[in-house]
DNA sequence: CCAAAAGTGTTAGACCTACACCCATGA
DNA sequence: TCATGGGTGTAGGTCTAACACTTTTGG
């Protein structure tokens, strides 16, 4: 059984071609099969749909969600809509905030439990997706029409990545297994949406002590080859326990 | 009609002698009753009691909450518990997180919306509030026997409030109009559970520009009397705009 | 005059910001 | 050899942490 008061979308950070991009949708009943459970939820979905032509258009796009499974926990199921968009476990994900407006949605009250994830484009390909073709990448300042409150889920996600990738070391996770530190620092000016003292970013980066040296440098490039790092797991599970000892 | 599968909850915190408090009740539906619009939402509410026996013992506390009506928006809805529990408006009021197991209430599945608020229970006589008779204060490290997972949304509150009281000087809100710096310090040291440099601590919080001496003194102690500040509203409402400038 | 808390400055070290040039590479 | 981005150090100012004594008040 779904909860039709209740449903579960993320929003998905990607860092492409120097941009911050979001991954949105067009959903249709027979794709949200995937993060269903039975038939009957499948039927239930369906109703929904019927009951509210907004989300028949295809002119607008939305956040990769579903109702919630009445049977699945809350963080699960998040997990569950982000690895089947996907194709990936393990992706940092995190809960943003619930929004509640009786009118967000026409037709029907629902409640909407926001997470944000990040995730690496380039080195994900989500042609693996079983959704695939119902995605899309969209920059964050240039998103096409969205249905619903989505613009607003938008904007606190980036907010709340704004002041987490101040203090945790996030940002990595948006990034390929080795990246240079011109890769890193253009990431924080992304999410910041501010130029950063290259010299004084580096120190501050190295610092922290989380990146490991691979001793690989980047190839075929027209210009002095950098330095490709990778990222210490084990430090950054230290770090983030002890919490908020790091500030860009 | 109220949301079967939703409720809202509210952590309370009071600073009161010299302790961190959570504000509880022992919830019974003529209560819940006050938070409600209609006769069905109280009908609905006395059956989920009976369906939930573990609503009904006397030696578990929980916090203050309700499922959501179904015409009301969630932010709003969480002020009116507030109200209806303190007898007042314009509390300092955040949503927390939402909180999602299967397994968290038996019997049927809800998720909380939890939020978090400050008061100062020396300057707000709960006497007034309408549910007096079943709420109680509470010290944070001395919990009674809680039902469900409420121990956790408490501790998940905490930690919410130990972060912003870093970056936004919060805590004021807890304080009466009219509080010495003292007073203030061990607001900081109980919230944060570790003790701060009184000098250095002084002069952090003049350099915010928050306080205004209002010339007056504490009357009637044995001790040199301190003088008394408030709280620059206009200022707090800049700072808050802009964002994280402040550090404990 | 005693007990109890209020109130106050300085110093050494860490950290932050601003800033400009040489290096390595492929075309 | 040129265009492109990689990579580096320093100086001045600001912020932080550590630390001890005098003042005021009521009892």
């Amino acid at each position: 059984m779904i909860l039709k008061n209740i449903s579960v979308d993320c929003v998905i950070f990607g860092f492409n071609n120097d941009k911050l991009n979001v991954l949105l949708w067009q959903a249709v009943p027979e794709l949200l099969r995937k993060f269903l459970n039975t038939d009957d939820d499948y039927e239930q979905i369906r109703v929904l749909f019927d009951e509210n032509p907004a989300l028949k258009s295809d002119n607008f796009w939305g956040l990769i969600g579903s109702h919630l499974c009445a049977e699945n926990d809350l963080d699960c199921f998040a997990k569950k809509i982000l690895s089947t968009a996907t194709g990936l476990d393990n992706i940092y994900l995190k809960q943003v905030k619930t929004f509640g407006s009786p009118d967000r949605v026409p037709h029907y009250r629902v409640l909407t439990v926001a997470y944000y994830a990040l995730i690496n484009p380039d080195y994900h390909d989500l042609q693996h997706s079983s959704l695939a073709k119902s995605l899309k990448w969209f920059e964050i300042d240039n998103l096409p029409e969205v249905i619903f409150d989505v613009k607003e889920i938008i904007n606190k996600a980036l907010k709340k990545l704004r002041e987490e990738v101040q203090y945790y070391p996030v940002g990595f996770h948006l990034l390929p297994e080795k990246f240079t530190l011109s890769q890193l620092q253009t990431l924080y000016e992304v999410i910041l949406n501010k130029k950063l003292d290259t010299r004084n970013f580096r120190k501050k980066i190295m610092k922290m002590g989380l990146l490991i040296d691979t001793g690989e440098k980047q190839e075929n490039v027209a210009h002095r080859a950098a330095r490709l790092y990778s990222f210490d797991m084990n430090i950054y599970n230290h770090l983030i326990e002890e919490g908020l000892t790091f500030r860009i």
